[in-house]
DNA sequence: CGCTGAGTTGACTAGCGTCAAATAAGGTGG
DNA sequence: CCACCTTATTTGACGCTAGTCAACTCAGCG
């Protein structure tokens, strides 16, 4: 199947480069740079930055671009797991491991930074936060987890996919951008399977939704409408 | 019904001691109790080690018996996240945090050994390998939760059910007991949960199960007739 | 301009949830 | 030790949510 990514050329500095005080950063990437080689790799929509099964060597930082994280069992089998954006990790759920452990899958045209594993365990012997804020980066994801284990046990389709919009809301706004008018980035099937519906459903749900006008949307772009009625759907609070 | 097992008498654990080379154990606390003070407490039935809200400073290391996790909204749906035995963490979830994320509750009687947190990372900087171990540790929590995320997401209730029944077994075996054999040590109810079932429904697919002769079960003991027919339906491979 | 994959919608239905009731087990106080 | 109460488990009857199957539209693309 298909390769790792090509490391990318130009290393000069970006715009939208880290900023320590940024909060949606798990670790400091200009620290690193001291103790780590961080390699940087173009990601074309569609491709995956590593394989289940593939051996596993480093950590990636998503640092543009969008990614889906895919199960998969012995029996073809798969399920969206989750989906991780500019800041977020991947390949920590491979740490321990030989091989990588799930498959990704880039939604968009994006960049990965390549943290070789072992390096990062030597620099935690350096520097003293790294450590802690490794550990509290799993320890979110955990949480994250254990969060939508809630949703999908608890909640009803048409509530899920409201929580699952509200999130994504969520996502923009830390990112800088609007939480009530941004794109998915994800095909309704993949909405679908992380939810643990039908593609049809989520499809039925979206519609319902917009023609109770607590949302607008076509095709990919979604705008919330009634943010107050989504969260009380959810059970959340305002 | 027809017949249903007799409960029988033996099924107590013993209490063995740790041993570094037992792998089912994180890490190796004989390693550990040189660089920070364990605490024990001991577990009743019913008693919970920790709540969520309640202020963060430990991890725990269930050393006999068997608690569940619990993730709670602020509206009172609950949803089981997963049940801990002898070897697992407990509060790993909450790591970066300032109070606990989710609650626990012990099932049966048993035994916790609290690891004030602080300590345990400054005992990372003396012991090269539990940095490691602990990051390993987390990844491990990180891939069964989306093991059952596959799980529940692509699996219907029978399928589930038998999928939950291999996984305590195995959890047995790795205790050095019977995998065909065993107590649930947890409530119909919190299966389900757990499974994203209702209670009902988690009965009536025991019932099937015991009447399709794949296992015996009786209340809470189960014996596992048939393990390639169980596991045959949920896609494992033999 | 046809091909492909994504998205949408309808018709049908089955699996699972809901409600209700009966039974069994376990725990407590007298 | 027993009576009583609470909680867990089981089973049935019924209904609805969400899955399945199928058809169709739409957008992008070579």
């Amino acid at each position: 199947m298909n390769m790792r990514l090509e490391p990318s050329s130009s290393f000069a500095a970006d715009a939208r480069s880290y900023h320590p005080e940024d909060a949606t950063w798990a670790i400091d990437v200009n620290e690193l740079r001291k103790h780590v080689t961080v390699l940087r790799h173009k990601l074309a929509a569609g491709q995956s930055i590593y394989h289940a099964g593939q051996s596993f060597h480093s950590l990636f930082l998503v640092h543009a671009g969008f990614v889906k994280l895919v199960e998969l069992a012995d029996d073809g089998r798969e399920q969206v797991i989750g989906f991780r954006g500019r800041g977020d990790f991947l390949g920590t759920e491979s740490i321990g491991l030989d091989a990588y452990a799930c498959g990704t899958v880039s939604l968009e045209s994006g960049e990965a930074w390549e943290l070789p594993f072992p390096a990062m365990l030597q620099a935690c012997h350096q520097m003293p936060e790294l450590n802690a804020r490794l550990a509290a980066a799993l320890a979110r994801e955990i949480r994250t987890d254990h969060a939508w284990m809630l949703t999908i046990g608890t909640l009803n389709a048409e509530q899920r996919v409201a929580a699952f919009l509200l999130a994504e809301g969520k996502r923009c706004a830390s990112m800088g951008f609007s939480a009530k008018h941004f794109m998915l980035r994800m095909r309704r099937a993949d909405m679908a399977s992380f939810l643990a519906l039908t593609n049809e459903t989520v499809c039925r749900v979206l519609t319902k939704l917009h023609d109770m006008r607590l949302i607008a949307v076509a095709r990919r772009e979604v705008k919330v409408l009634d943010e107050g009625a989504l969260r009380s759907m959810t059970g959340q609070m305002a």
